[in-house]
DNA sequence: CAATTAGGTAAGGGTAATGGACACCA
DNA sequence: GTGGTGTCCATTACCCTTACCTAATT
């Protein structure tokens, strides 16, 4: 929460000075506003309280010292019965404990309920009108739409578990409770009054939903596994006994009551298993059109009642039928068509095109529409999280990095990089240029849950272009087609203005240069064990420096260049000898000298002409990506870029080219070169 | 005493991951 | 014939929403 935004947003009702500050362990700042405080605040309108929401401004905000400490606030209701408040601050550099007074504190400002949906946007300590209200129903939640409020739903995101669980940490600390699971399950609901409305802060769903996910999160019965058949049997048994009396089956069991009853869904005793048969298949088709009032040949999908189905079908479950239904059998009757690559392809463009933020708001539906190898909207979805699962730490990836790798022009061979709101992060040392399930298709994964999508495809010369006018910030590489990189050097730096993210590969010329398609077999045949290195990110020595790209702001026009290092010939012959390793392995090595290449350095400011600079390089392993500060642009080939006006950013390897150099091996896209998870690697490699 | 709050149960639609069957190929 | 591989299909543990219920509190 900036001080800035609060100001324009917020009204300080008013001011507290005479708070209680303590600090735990981890330096963090608890004050509270005391119950008899906040009361006289509340003064002003005793007959309908309003909700109340602490916020920190700092005194003055006109002169705020870059120097000084930043420091970040949490403020939690206690009760909002009594109006006090809990509020953490962290600081973002070392505090003085001097610096931290009731004097140069803050102002505490308390603000007028209606005034927390003008902020609504502000952060994580954020007053959600969805989360307040216990349970919301559709009719609620048609209601806050109206008004414009959005609210999440769907599978909860990492970004929204560590925020529950920062609160519920917070909410734990202030009470000097060790376990949640006292609040959780043995509290009584007086005595842990408003904790669920406590640490649904800042999470935009309604507290049911919160509700049940911390149940289930702390529940250990849940999160149990398999059934055994011993298990089975006796869930069997005391099915007969308890009915549907979830909680007492789930107790005998050790089981949550939710798990045991889910298992029963499954266990019809005159459920078949295995293949179905004609006849079961007719049965559904019947079924299901005499349910839904559809003609054989119509596209149902939804709006069908499977447990109502699964009485009728018989011999299946509700589930059962739900899958075969959606996954095969209305696709099969109304003529659908064979999934191809192409289809495959097709859908990440379409979904890539959608421009949507968040994966739940993508319409299904809509994309599955007159799609004749569609099998269904829910089968079109599973689809996409196949490709998606074939790119390693795929959880880790935000949505719109992983959807906007596809969004140039697959057949073109494109690199598109989306900087997106990013002002700066790292690549850490096990980059990975990951295969979005397109071929030519990668997602350039970052360490902060960020990706930036690359693909790569087939245009033969390397050129920046912007993806679209509207999107100055999505800048598309063109980069040399694998035939071209036989024969060329290259390296490919991005530079997007918006917010001016520069970013730099660097390709290897002895590998490009040295391979060839006869002496690597290009028939698709390759197996992951041709890569035993490469693909093994932990054979990287911890030690000493790894690969890092990073990605910088380009404040004042300062530029990323690249010239030989000798002093990093050590630090990027540890990166390399493994690539290197890889080509020898295949008796390649020897054909391509290190010493005697050239790289072009291209590039494009996107609103200047491309700048094409040939860079002489004596040693190709010794790359450093630079920040050079330059006062145009772009770098001319004018500028004088010498080591003292250089500030060295890092090495980085060329997973680019490295990666091209793979890909055209396998004839298609690859798993990373590098990657933590040669599991997820030798996935990739069988799933093309 | 009605309305509200806080919490709870059950049903059922859905997702994500896994594993088996099978075809294909060297 | 055999073993490796890829794909399709079925299964299942787990997730989430919705509808409805209950008891305590206001």
């Amino acid at each position: 929460m900036s001080t800035e935004e609060e100001d324009s947003d917020t009204v300080t009702v008013e001011t507290v000075n005479s708070v209680t500050l303590t600090r735990d362990t981890d330096g963090n700042l608890i004050f509270h506003c005391p119950r008899h405080e906040a009361d006289e605040l509340d003064s002003e309108d005793s007959t309908d309280p309003p909700h109340k929401r602490l916020c920190l401004s700092s005194e003055d905000d006109q002169s705020i010292d870059d120097s000084a400490p930043c420091i970040s606030v949490v403020a939690l209701p206690l009760s909002e019965n009594d109006q006090s408040f809990e509020v953490t601050m962290t600081a973002t550099t070392e505090v003085a404990d001097d610096e931290i007074s009731e004097g140069t504190v803050t102002q505490i400002q308390i603000l007028q309920n209606e005034q927390l949906d003008e902020i609504s946007s502000l952060g994580n300590e954020e007053v959600s009108a969805v989360s307040q209200a216990w349970f919301t129903t559709k009719e609620d939640k048609d209601s806050l739409t109206n008004k414009g409020h959005k609210w999440k739903q769907g599978m909860w995101s990492k970004e929204e578990i560590d925020i529950l669980m920062n609160n519920i940490e917070r909410y734990l600390k202030a009470r000097g409770i060790k376990d949640a699971t006292e609040i959780i399950f043995e509290m009584s609901k007086d005595e842990r009054k408003d904790f669920y409305r406590t640490i649904a802060w800042g999470l935009n769903r309604p507290l049911f939903a919160v509700y049940r996910r911390v149940l289930r999160m702390y529940d250990d019965r849940n999160h149990v596994g398999k059934y055994t058949p011993e298990e089975i049997e006796k869930l069997k048994e005391l099915r007969i006994k308890h009915g549907n009396d979830w909680a007492t089956i789930g107790a005998a069991l050790g089981r949550s009551a939710s798990s045991v009853k889910d298992r029963c869904r499954l266990m019809k005793d005159t459920c078949n298993t295995g293949k179905w048969t004609e006849e079961e298949e007719k049965r559904l088709a019947e079924v299901v059109h005499e349910l839904t009032s559809t003609e054989p040949g119509d596209t149902v999908t939804q709006g069908v009642s499977w447990a109502a189905v699964a009485e009728r079908v018989g011999t299946r479950s509700e589930k059962q039928c739900r899958s075969k239904w959606l996954n095969y059998l209305n696709w099969k009757q109304s003529g659908g068509t064979e999934w191809t690559k192409e289809d495959e392809i097709n859908l990440i463009l379409r979904v890539a095109e959608l421009d949507v933020a968040d994966e739940n708001d993508i319409n299904w539906d809509l994309l599955a529409e007159g799609w004749s190898s569609v099998r269904s909207p829910q089968w079109l979805r599973s689809k996409w999280w196949t490709i998606k699962r074939q790119i390693a730490n795929h959880k880790d990836v935000s949505f719109p990095a992983s959807a906007e790798a596809p969004a140039a022009p697959v057949d073109s061979e494109t690199l598109t990089l989306n900087s997106g709101t990013l002002q700066a992060f790292e690549i850490l040392p096990s980059f990975h240029l990951q295969p979005t399930g397109t071929p030519g298709t990668y997602l350039l994964q970052t360490s902060s849950s960020q990706g930036l999508p690359l693909t790569l495809a087939a245009s033969p010369t390397v050129t920046l272009t912007a993806a679209a006018p509207a999107s100055p910030e999505q800048i598309i590489v063109h980069a040399l087609s694998p035939e071209h990189l036989l024969n060329t050097s290259d390296n490919v730096t991005v530079q997007c203005h918006t917010p001016r993210v520069i970013i730099q590969t660097v390709a290897t010329e002895d590998l490009s240069s040295s391979l060839s398609q006869a002496e690597l077999s290009v028939d698709g045949d390759m197996q992951s064990s041709d890569f035993p290195d490469a693909l093994e990110a932990d054979t990287f020595p911890d030690e000493i420096h790894q690969p890092k790209m990073t990605l910088v702001p380009s404040y004042n026009d300062a530029h990323v260049s690249k010239f030989s290092d000798q002093n990093s010939t050590e630090l990027m012959n540890s990166v390399m000898v493994r690539t290197e390793e890889e080509i020898s392995d295949s008796d390649l090595k020897q054909e391509g000298s290190p010493s005697d290449l050239t790289s072009a350095y291209v590039t494009e400011d996107l609103e200047s002409p491309t700048i094409v600079e040939q860079v002489d390089q004596t040693t190709i392993d010794d790359e450093t990506i630079l920040i050079v500060p330059s006062p145009h642009g772009f770098i001319q080939a004018s500028d004088v870029i010498d080591a003292e006006s250089v500030l060295p950013l890092t090495t980085l390897t060329d997973p680019i080219l490295q990666h091209q150099v793979e890909s055209h091996i396998i004839g298609s896209s690859l798993g990373s070169p590098v990657s933590e998870d040669s599991k997820d690697v030798e996935d990739l490699v069988n799933c093309h």
